[in-house]
RNA sequence: AGCCUUAUAGUAUAGUGGUAGUACAACAGAUUUUGAUUCUGUCCGCCUAGGUUCGAAUCCUGGUAAGGCUA
């Protein structure tokens, strides 16, 4: 089985896209292994050093050049550090700064790893890129449509609602028919022992000890003197304690705010200007309507008003059911039938209808 | 100045004679390619000094502290 078709495929050094690389180099695809370099890990890393980081960490180049080695195919690296550090990073901490809630993931998916990728493709001239991601993509009057994994306990279609029709043409997910433990298995047979045994990966890639709060003030020691003397109000405005600073938290947090009133509370709603954090019961995080941006439509243009889809506002998250409705070509409006909890700005909505992504974008604001 | 009330973990509260529970917080672990949420587990306490009693957080006395009332 030849089928001369060359692949470029994105490869972390973890077992996912190890095994992607692998299968379709078996497919008869002429694959093109491609580390990404997104961060300067050496000179952020704290004492304590050694920290399985997200999906780019040191030791990934080594260990995704010896299975190009193993398998005989051309490895390279790519250096994308400024654009992942003025795109990714810099956009991460003035989102938190604005007092929202930002996914790094997301951002770097869409905006930085496939335009590179793309990139890099075209330049090497191969018709198609890969990863090792869990989703799937088919082609379907007219359009390439994003779906959920077969294992859906590890679906990621979430973080990739910002591909492209242009990109998703040719992208190829070949796990995307796959469990994880079939994944496992395979590098096991395979003789990828200590890859088929490696941890997932998880947190902040670029955050070495998981702490973003720290990570904030570092890149921006200012920081700490603007935001003393922040406040805790209730809905009724009355002051009910004080806190550190407005970035230091999240819409829907629990744990951390170091205030104590017999009942769990959270926190309701961020107010830079005045760096103020709301807090409440549970029952008020409940909302109904958000106003989402930055939309990327992908399996049809435009949902009927009276389509019931399924909008996940979080990575892990069931979904629950909404009605769309369309304000320009760039945004819409979400309209649950029952209400959600916890939606942050700076978010990703998706839209689903059953396992097919139809779109998703950026959640702006609670409109109701 | 006099009188009354109260004094239990970081906070808030149970427990009126047999060696302390609960909630919230904090911490840890699990889950997780974002932030959260969630789940599990752990730490921490009877204001102080005496007395009564076989035995006191629980009764009595003094002290200290807080709150209230009276002048």
């Amino acid at each position: 089985m030849q089928n001369n078709k060359r692949v470029l495929v994105a490869m972390s050094g973890g077992i996912d896209s190890s095994v992607a690389a692998i299968l379709l180099k078996e497919q008869g695809y002429e694959v093109i292994g491609i580390t990404m370099k997104t961060w300067d890990y050496a000179s952020h890393s704290t004492s304590t050093g050694q920290k399985q980081t997200g999906c780019c960490d040191l030791d990934a180049f080594n260990d995704a050049r010896s299975i190009a080695v193993q398998y005989g195919f051309p490895h390279y690296i790519l250096d994308i550090r400024e654009e992942f550090t003025t795109d990714v990073i810099q956009n991460f901490i003035s989102e938190y700064v604005a007092g929202r809630t930002p996914n790094p993931c997301v951002l770097c998916n869409t905006h930085i790893k496939w335009k590179a990728l793309l990139k890099r493709a075209n330049a090497l001239q191969c018709d198609f890129i890969a990863t090792g991601h869990y989703a799937k993509i088919r082609h379907e009057k007219e359009r390439y449509v994003l779906s959920k994994a077969k294992d859906l306990s590890k679906d990621q279609s979430y973080v990739l609602w910002g591909l492209t029709q242009d990109v998703l043409k040719k992208t190829i997910f070949p796990l995307g028919n796959l469990y994880k433990t079939e994944v496992r298995e395979l590098a096991k047979q395979k003789g990828l022992i200590a890859l088929s045994q490696k941890k997932e990966s998880y947190e902040i890639c670029f955050i070495p000890d998981n702490d973003y709060r720290k990570f904030l003030l570092q890149q921006n020691p200012a920081l700490e003197a603007q935001l003393a003397n922040g406040v805790f109000k209730n809905t009724k405005g009355e002051i009910i304690g004080s806190h550190q600073g407005y970035p230091f938290f999240t819409i829907g947090q629990r744990k951390g705010l170091g205030v104590t009133f017999g009942k769990p509370v959270f926190v309701l709603e961020i107010l830079p200007q005045e760096n103020v954090v709301v807090l409440g019961s549970e029952d008020e995080l409940l909302e109904s309507e958000m106003l989402i941006t930055n939309l990327n439509m992908i399996k049809q243009e435009i949902v009927a008003p009276d389509f019931l889809a399924t909008i996940k506002i979080r990575y892990r998250d069931f979904g629950a059911t909404a009605r769309l409705e369309h304000l320009s070509s760039n945004s819409l409006k979400v309209l649950f039938t029952q209400q959600v909890k916890g939606i942050a700005p700076g978010q990703s909505a998706v839209f689903y209808d059953n396992d097919d992504v139809i779109g998703g974008g950026i959640i702006q604001k609670i409109t109701d």
